[in-house]
DNA sequence: ACTAATTGTTTTAAGCTTAAAACAATGTCT
DNA sequence: AGACATTGTTTTAAGCTTAAAACAATTAGT
């Protein structure tokens, strides 16, 4: 059992044994390090702002895109299916936050854009959000950030390696 | 725009701005990696054994605890609320993986085991488990997987001192 | 023993998420 | 032009998740 002065807190890595291998044990502190960090910023979100990440994904890719995004568009920027971008832009254009109106081209699309309070809420809270993060790694040198940042690409590149190599087998 | 050959494949890290700081990248990088493997791991559970990451979790917390446990035990442990675990221990009990009954100490209390059906299910999955982990690692070295597990360990002492910061703070 | 506070669990309401089905509009092929 | 396939979106059903309320049982204080 992990004592570190937190004892009424569990994490992912609280159970590991001493003779799992090391794939698990990066896993499962990835896994922890994470969910840290995603349930700061979810609860400051709800508590600053009284919002959501999922809403604020969806300002966000909004805001960086030129002009008005089709629905679909927003879901492969999110990598979240159609209907689960449905459900957020109905609650978002329900708030005034983005404007949802049929493409003149194409009757099948929806073109959605952010409304001027919807502009106005995301550039507030993407301030407060840049600086939620940096605090959270305070503590880490720039040495460090940087080894960190290129270990994750090594990561990265190591699970779409086998991701390819796994769909090719299925396609034998 | 970034371009690595997945032409339609799309992450939170496409829409950095190199102008965003070192912190964001990370955390973006963070969370592409998570979300890449633990969209594997969600998906062969539901393709091999035809469940979820959660019910696993909750079987896995079983399985290294000597003797029944609470629910408020298993809450605490998986960092969830009692609510939630409720309702997976429902349909677990409902598949006749785990069994429910009162402790004959504490009426209140529900006393939660594996039964057979489970440990065996557990056992079988937890080998595919280790082994897909493995697979999506296979391309770091070892001295790789020493950094990133040592860094990952000073990005969470730097979050968790943040928190007790943070709760400092609003506790003046 | 009575009252009050605490603890353990379940229920409820709301939101996020997906896969699959349904629907609507467009494109293709002859 | 008519039939068929494809594409973009919404709907539906099911599960995960939380916070807050409700409930049940125990503990503590008097």
């Amino acid at each position: 059992m992990v004592e570190d002065g937190h004892s009424e807190r569990q994490d992912y890595e609280s159970g590991v044994q001493t003779q799992d291998g090391m794939e698990l044990r990066v896993w499962l502190r990835l896994l922890t390090c994470t969910n840290l960090l995603d349930t700061e910023v979810r609860t400051r979100l709800k508590q600053t702002a009284d919002t959501t990440l999922p809403r604020f994904d969806i300002l966000a890719q909004l805001e960086r895109h030129v002009g008005p995004m089709s629905m679909g568009e927003l879901s492969k920027r999110l990598m979240v299916s159609n209907g689960n971008v449905t459900g957020l832009i109905d609650r978002l254009a329900g708030e005034g936050l983005v404007d949802r109106k049929p493409s003149p081209n194409d009757r099948r699309v929806q073109m959605v854009s952010l409304t001027k309070k919807g502009a106005k809420s995301f550039s507030d809270i993407a301030e407060n959000h840049r600086t939620w993060v940096g605090e959270m790694m305070a503590d880490l040198s720039p040495d460090e950030m940087k080894g960190l940042y290129e270990l994750l690409a090594r990561l990265k590149a190591s699970i779409l390696a086998a991701e390819d190599k796994n769909s090719l087998e299925a396609a034998e």
